[in-house]
DNA sequence: CTTGGCATATCAGTGCCCTTATATTAATAT
DNA sequence: ATATTAATATAAGGGCACTGATATGCCAAG
Protein backbone atom coordinates (compact mmCIF):
# COMPACT_ATOMS: atom_id res chain seq x y z
CA UNK A 1 0.00 0.00 0.00
CA UNK A 2 2.27 3.16 -1.53
CA UNK A 3 -0.23 5.54 -0.99
CA UNK A 4 0.52 6.58 2.76
CA UNK A 5 0.41 5.26 6.27
CA UNK A 6 -2.66 7.04 7.53
CA UNK A 7 -4.85 9.87 6.67
CA UNK A 8 -3.59 11.40 9.94
CA UNK A 9 -0.12 11.98 8.57
CA UNK A 10 1.18 14.84 6.00
CA UNK A 11 4.57 12.30 5.08
CA UNK A 12 6.57 14.29 3.31
CA UNK A 13 6.10 17.79 3.46
CA UNK A 14 7.27 18.40 -0.56
CA UNK A 15 4.05 16.32 -0.99
CA UNK A 16 2.07 18.73 0.61
CA UNK A 17 -0.19 21.27 -1.08
CA UNK A 18 1.14 23.95 1.63
CA UNK A 19 4.72 23.40 1.42
CA UNK A 20 4.48 23.45 -2.29
CA UNK A 21 2.26 26.80 -2.63
CA UNK A 22 5.29 28.50 -0.26
CA UNK A 23 8.03 27.42 -2.80
CA UNK A 24 6.18 28.62 -5.56
CA UNK A 25 5.22 31.96 -3.77
CA UNK A 26 8.90 32.31 -2.96
CA UNK A 27 10.28 31.43 -6.44
CA UNK A 28 7.86 34.02 -7.95
CA UNK A 29 8.76 36.88 -5.54
CA UNK A 30 12.36 36.41 -6.13
CA UNK A 31 12.57 36.00 -10.03
CA UNK A 32 10.55 39.19 -9.57
CA UNK A 33 12.13 41.05 -7.40
CA UNK A 34 15.36 40.44 -9.38
CA UNK A 35 13.84 41.18 -12.64
CA UNK A 36 12.15 44.57 -11.31
CA UNK A 37 15.20 45.66 -9.41
CA UNK A 38 16.73 47.01 -12.82
CA UNK A 39 13.88 49.49 -12.85
CA UNK A 40 13.88 50.49 -9.24
CA UNK A 41 11.13 48.43 -7.95
CA UNK A 42 10.12 45.62 -5.66
CA UNK A 43 7.15 43.28 -6.35
CA UNK A 44 4.92 45.27 -4.08
CA UNK A 45 5.30 47.95 -5.11
CA UNK A 46 4.48 47.20 -8.74
CA UNK A 47 1.32 45.83 -7.39
CA UNK A 48 1.02 49.12 -6.18
CA UNK A 49 1.42 51.19 -9.08
CA UNK A 50 -0.84 49.05 -10.97
CA UNK A 51 -3.74 49.91 -8.69
CA UNK A 52 -2.83 53.46 -9.50
CA UNK A 53 -3.28 53.38 -12.91
CA UNK A 54 -6.75 52.20 -12.60
CA UNK A 55 -7.58 54.31 -9.46
CA UNK A 56 -5.66 57.42 -9.70
CA UNK A 57 -6.07 59.83 -6.37
CA UNK A 58 -6.82 56.28 -4.37
CA UNK A 59 -6.35 56.55 0.02
CA UNK A 60 -3.92 54.07 1.89
CA UNK A 61 -6.42 52.56 3.06
CA UNK A 62 -8.28 52.23 0.13
CA UNK A 63 -4.83 50.68 -0.96
CA UNK A 64 -4.40 48.47 1.80
CA UNK A 65 -7.96 46.74 1.01
CA UNK A 66 -7.26 45.67 -2.61
CA UNK A 67 -4.11 44.32 -1.66
CA UNK A 68 -4.79 42.76 1.19
CA UNK A 69 -2.34 44.12 3.77
CA UNK A 70 -2.75 46.20 6.31
CA UNK A 71 -2.69 49.60 6.23
CA UNK A 72 0.34 50.20 8.17
CA UNK A 73 2.07 47.53 5.66
CA UNK A 74 0.43 50.04 2.79
CA UNK A 75 1.87 52.94 4.39
CA UNK A 76 5.67 51.92 4.04
CA UNK A 77 5.17 50.73 0.81
CA UNK A 78 4.07 54.29 -0.33
CA UNK A 79 6.81 56.23 1.35
CA UNK A 80 9.06 54.17 -0.30
CA UNK A 81 7.72 54.93 -3.43
CA UNK A 82 7.12 58.57 -2.41
CA UNK A 83 10.89 58.81 -2.07
CA UNK A 84 11.79 57.27 -5.13
CA UNK A 85 9.72 59.71 -7.15
CA UNK A 86 7.18 56.94 -8.52
CA UNK A 87 3.82 58.59 -6.86
CA UNK A 88 3.29 62.06 -5.17
CA UNK A 89 0.82 62.21 -2.10
CA UNK A 90 -1.31 65.36 -1.27
CA UNK A 91 -3.96 65.88 1.58
CA UNK A 92 -7.74 65.61 0.28
CA UNK A 93 -9.39 68.46 -0.87
CA UNK A 94 -12.57 67.80 1.39
CA UNK A 95 -11.32 64.95 3.66
CA UNK A 96 -8.61 66.60 6.00
CA UNK A 97 -7.04 63.52 7.01
CA UNK A 98 -6.86 61.57 4.05
CA UNK A 99 -3.65 61.61 1.92
CA UNK A 100 -4.85 60.83 -2.24
CA UNK A 101 -2.00 59.28 -3.88
CA UNK A 102 -1.02 59.51 -7.51
CA UNK A 103 1.70 58.35 -9.86
CA UNK A 104 3.85 60.83 -11.05
CA UNK A 105 5.23 60.88 -14.72
CA UNK A 106 8.07 58.80 -13.33
CA UNK A 107 6.02 56.89 -12.14
CA UNK A 108 4.04 55.80 -15.09
CA UNK A 109 7.29 55.40 -17.10
CA UNK A 110 8.29 52.69 -14.27
CA UNK A 111 4.88 50.38 -14.70
CA UNK A 112 4.98 50.70 -18.26
CA UNK A 113 8.52 49.51 -18.40
CA UNK A 114 7.64 46.84 -15.15
CA UNK A 115 4.65 45.29 -17.36
CA UNK A 116 7.05 43.27 -19.65
CA UNK A 117 8.77 41.71 -17.07
CA UNK A 118 5.76 40.08 -14.89
CA UNK A 119 3.97 39.71 -18.13
CA UNK A 120 6.63 37.19 -18.89
CA UNK A 121 6.70 35.65 -15.62
CA UNK A 122 3.20 34.92 -15.71
CA UNK A 123 3.40 33.24 -18.76
CA UNK A 124 6.16 31.03 -17.51
CA UNK A 125 3.45 30.00 -14.83
CA UNK A 126 0.49 29.31 -17.19
CA UNK A 127 3.38 26.70 -19.11
CA UNK A 128 4.30 25.03 -16.27
CA UNK A 129 0.37 24.87 -15.24
CA UNK A 130 -0.50 22.95 -18.31
CA UNK A 131 -1.89 20.53 -18.87
CA UNK A 132 -4.58 22.16 -16.45
CA UNK A 133 -5.90 25.56 -17.31
CA UNK A 134 -4.43 28.58 -16.21
CA UNK A 135 -7.79 30.09 -15.34
CA UNK A 136 -9.03 27.42 -13.53
CA UNK A 137 -5.72 27.14 -11.39
CA UNK A 138 -6.19 30.80 -10.92
CA UNK A 139 -9.76 30.29 -9.79
CA UNK A 140 -8.55 27.30 -7.66
CA UNK A 141 -5.77 29.35 -6.22
CA UNK A 142 -8.54 31.75 -4.97
CA UNK A 143 -10.50 29.48 -3.70
CA UNK A 144 -7.34 28.60 -1.37
CA UNK A 145 -7.55 31.80 0.00
CA UNK A 146 -11.16 31.87 0.90
CA UNK A 147 -11.58 28.28 2.29
CA UNK A 148 -8.28 29.64 4.60
CA UNK A 149 -10.72 32.08 5.93
CA UNK B 1 -14.91 38.75 -27.83
CA UNK B 2 -14.99 38.62 -24.29
CA UNK B 3 -11.77 36.60 -23.48
CA UNK B 4 -9.19 39.52 -24.03
CA UNK B 5 -7.97 42.59 -25.86
CA UNK B 6 -4.61 40.59 -26.58
CA UNK B 7 -1.96 38.13 -25.72
CA UNK B 8 -0.30 40.90 -24.31
CA UNK B 9 -1.95 42.57 -21.88
CA UNK B 10 -2.78 41.33 -18.24
CA UNK B 11 -6.24 42.46 -17.72
CA UNK B 12 -7.62 41.82 -13.87
CA UNK B 13 -4.81 41.40 -11.93
CA UNK B 14 -7.09 38.72 -10.05
CA UNK B 15 -7.13 36.63 -13.00
CA UNK B 16 -3.73 36.32 -13.26
CA UNK B 17 -1.83 33.08 -11.91
CA UNK B 18 0.81 34.82 -10.14
CA UNK B 19 -1.84 37.78 -8.28
CA UNK B 20 -3.76 34.23 -6.95
CA UNK B 21 -0.49 32.25 -6.08
CA UNK B 22 0.44 35.28 -3.67
CA UNK B 23 -3.16 36.37 -2.33
CA UNK B 24 -2.70 32.03 -1.70
CA UNK B 25 -0.05 32.06 -0.17
CA UNK B 26 -0.28 34.60 2.26
CA UNK B 27 -3.60 33.30 3.61
CA UNK B 28 -1.99 30.03 4.20
CA UNK B 29 0.37 32.34 6.39
CA UNK B 30 -1.50 34.04 8.33
CA UNK B 31 -4.00 31.00 9.21
CA UNK B 32 -0.78 28.84 10.21
CA UNK B 33 0.86 31.79 12.03
CA UNK B 34 -2.24 32.42 14.07
CA UNK B 35 -3.44 29.08 14.73
CA UNK B 36 0.02 27.99 15.87
CA UNK B 37 0.71 31.67 18.24
CA UNK B 38 -0.98 29.50 20.81
CA UNK B 39 1.80 27.23 21.10
CA UNK B 40 4.19 29.64 20.65
CA UNK B 41 5.26 29.42 16.99
CA UNK B 42 5.88 30.89 13.45
CA UNK B 43 5.61 28.95 10.41
CA UNK B 44 9.03 28.87 9.55
CA UNK B 45 9.64 27.94 13.08
CA UNK B 46 7.43 24.64 13.02
CA UNK B 47 8.90 24.32 9.24
CA UNK B 48 12.46 24.06 11.00
CA UNK B 49 11.20 21.94 13.87
CA UNK B 50 10.01 19.63 11.82
CA UNK B 51 12.80 19.23 9.46
CA UNK B 52 15.30 18.40 13.03
CA UNK B 53 12.78 15.44 13.64
CA UNK B 54 13.89 13.69 10.52
CA UNK B 55 17.52 14.86 10.99
CA UNK B 56 18.47 15.87 14.29
CA UNK B 57 22.34 17.50 14.62
CA UNK B 58 21.86 19.03 11.38
CA UNK B 59 24.11 22.42 10.58
CA UNK B 60 22.71 25.76 10.09
CA UNK B 61 23.77 26.09 6.73
CA UNK B 62 21.80 22.21 6.16
CA UNK B 63 18.64 23.44 7.31
CA UNK B 64 18.95 26.50 5.16
CA UNK B 65 19.44 24.51 2.03
CA UNK B 66 16.44 22.54 2.64
CA UNK B 67 14.30 25.22 3.28
CA UNK B 68 15.14 26.96 0.73
CA UNK B 69 16.49 30.10 2.44
CA UNK B 70 19.40 32.02 2.91
CA UNK B 71 21.79 30.60 6.03
CA UNK B 72 21.35 34.25 7.52
CA UNK B 73 17.49 34.08 7.24
CA UNK B 74 17.85 30.08 9.43
CA UNK B 75 20.33 31.37 12.04
CA UNK B 76 17.64 34.04 13.10
CA UNK B 77 14.86 31.69 12.85
CA UNK B 78 17.38 28.95 14.99
CA UNK B 79 18.49 32.25 17.33
CA UNK B 80 14.85 32.54 18.07
CA UNK B 81 13.82 29.23 18.46
CA UNK B 82 16.69 28.45 20.85
CA UNK B 83 16.14 31.43 22.85
CA UNK B 84 12.32 29.83 23.05
CA UNK B 85 13.96 26.46 24.15
CA UNK B 86 12.51 24.40 21.22
CA UNK B 87 16.02 23.84 20.29
CA UNK B 88 19.64 23.61 21.45
CA UNK B 89 22.79 24.32 19.58
CA UNK B 90 26.30 22.76 20.45
CA UNK B 91 29.20 23.30 18.44
CA UNK B 92 30.30 19.89 16.10
CA UNK B 93 32.95 17.62 18.39
CA UNK B 94 35.11 17.51 14.84
CA UNK B 95 33.80 20.56 12.79
CA UNK B 96 34.73 23.27 14.56
CA UNK B 97 32.85 25.92 12.80
CA UNK B 98 29.96 23.79 12.72
CA UNK B 99 26.67 24.47 15.21
CA UNK B 100 24.35 21.10 15.52
CA UNK B 101 21.36 21.58 16.95
CA UNK B 102 18.81 19.66 18.19
CA UNK B 103 14.87 19.40 19.43
CA UNK B 104 14.45 19.99 22.78
CA UNK B 105 11.98 17.91 25.25
CA UNK B 106 10.09 21.22 24.87
CA UNK B 107 10.85 21.04 20.85
CA UNK B 108 9.01 17.95 21.03
CA UNK B 109 5.99 18.65 21.91
CA UNK B 110 5.78 21.58 20.44
CA UNK B 111 6.03 20.20 17.23
CA UNK B 112 3.39 17.23 17.92
CA UNK B 113 0.96 20.12 19.25
CA UNK B 114 1.24 21.88 15.77
CA UNK B 115 0.70 18.89 13.47
CA UNK B 116 -2.54 18.67 14.21
CA UNK B 117 -3.02 22.45 13.20
CA UNK B 118 -1.03 21.81 10.11
CA UNK B 119 -3.08 19.08 8.92
CA UNK B 120 -6.52 20.79 9.66
CA UNK B 121 -4.69 23.79 6.88
CA UNK B 122 -3.54 21.14 4.36
CA UNK B 123 -7.11 19.47 4.80
CA UNK B 124 -8.82 22.55 3.78
CA UNK B 125 -6.41 23.41 1.05
CA UNK B 126 -6.83 19.70 -0.17
CA UNK B 127 -10.70 20.12 -0.02
CA UNK B 128 -10.46 23.25 -1.67
CA UNK B 129 -8.47 22.16 -4.62
CA UNK B 130 -11.38 19.76 -5.66
CA UNK B 131 -12.39 18.36 -8.03
CA UNK B 132 -8.55 18.81 -8.82
CA UNK B 133 -6.02 16.04 -7.35
CA UNK B 134 -4.30 17.34 -4.88
CA UNK B 135 -0.94 15.21 -5.82
CA UNK B 136 -1.56 17.08 -9.58
CA UNK B 137 -1.67 20.23 -7.88
CA UNK B 138 0.96 19.97 -5.71
CA UNK B 139 3.23 18.66 -8.31
CA UNK B 140 1.94 21.43 -10.53
CA UNK B 141 3.33 24.00 -7.71
CA UNK B 142 6.72 22.23 -7.60
CA UNK B 143 6.73 23.05 -11.60
CA UNK B 144 5.85 26.68 -10.84
CA UNK B 145 9.41 27.01 -8.64
CA UNK B 146 11.49 25.48 -11.47
CA UNK B 147 10.09 26.73 -14.35
CA UNK B 148 11.38 30.51 -12.23
CA UNK B 149 14.37 29.17 -11.92
C1' DC C 1 -23.85 70.50 20.77
C1' DT C 2 -21.56 66.87 22.49
C1' DT C 3 -20.46 62.27 22.53
C1' DG C 4 -19.59 57.84 20.70
C1' DG C 5 -18.40 55.07 16.80
C1' DC C 6 -15.92 54.51 12.61
C1' DA C 7 -12.33 55.48 9.12
C1' DT C 8 -7.96 57.18 8.38
C1' DA C 9 -3.03 57.94 8.94
C1' DT C 10 1.04 57.13 11.27
C1' DC C 11 4.52 55.47 14.93
C1' DA C 12 6.79 51.59 17.30
C1' DG C 13 8.02 46.83 17.71
C1' DT C 14 8.56 41.88 15.93
C1' DG C 15 9.51 38.35 12.50
C1' DC C 16 11.07 36.71 8.12
C1' DC C 17 13.52 37.09 3.96
C1' DC C 18 16.81 39.15 1.15
C1' DT C 19 21.72 41.09 -0.08
C1' DT C 20 26.33 42.41 1.15
C1' DA C 21 30.24 41.89 4.01
C1' DT C 22 33.46 39.69 7.51
C1' DA C 23 35.79 36.06 9.93
C1' DT C 24 36.95 31.42 10.70
C1' DT C 25 37.59 26.65 9.53
C1' DA C 26 37.97 22.71 6.13
C1' DA C 27 39.37 20.85 1.97
C1' DT C 28 42.11 21.08 -2.02
C1' DA C 29 45.67 22.41 -5.24
C1' DT C 30 50.20 23.80 -6.17
C1' DA D 1 53.90 23.51 3.46
C1' DT D 2 51.59 27.16 1.72
C1' DA D 3 48.09 29.31 -0.99
C1' DT D 4 43.60 29.07 -2.83
C1' DT D 5 38.94 27.75 -2.72
C1' DA D 6 34.77 26.30 -0.48
C1' DA D 7 31.77 26.05 3.40
C1' DT D 8 30.22 27.78 7.63
C1' DA D 9 28.59 31.18 11.05
C1' DT D 10 27.49 35.74 12.02
C1' DA D 11 26.58 40.93 11.69
C1' DA D 12 24.35 44.90 9.41
C1' DG D 13 20.86 46.95 6.70
C1' DG D 14 16.60 47.10 3.78
C1' DG D 15 11.83 45.64 2.47
C1' DC D 16 7.45 43.62 3.62
C1' DA D 17 4.10 41.66 6.59
C1' DC D 18 1.94 41.54 11.09
C1' DT D 19 0.01 43.49 15.93
C1' DG D 20 -0.70 47.21 19.07
C1' DA D 21 -1.17 51.94 20.08
C1' DT D 22 -2.07 56.81 19.13
C1' DA D 23 -4.03 60.85 17.04
C1' DT D 24 -7.06 63.07 14.03
C1' DG D 25 -11.24 63.88 11.21
C1' DC D 26 -16.20 62.54 9.83
C1' DC D 27 -20.76 61.55 10.97
C1' DA D 28 -24.79 60.25 13.20
C1' DA D 29 -27.43 59.59 17.66
C1' DG D 30 -28.57 61.44 21.85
Amino acid sequence: MPSGASRTELGDPFATIGFALKLAQQALRTRMDSALQEIGLTTPQYAVLTFLDVEPGASNAALARRAFVTPQTMQGILVALERAGFVSRTPHPEHGRVQTTELTASGRNALKAASGIVLRAEMCLREAAAPLDPQVVAAMLRRFADALR
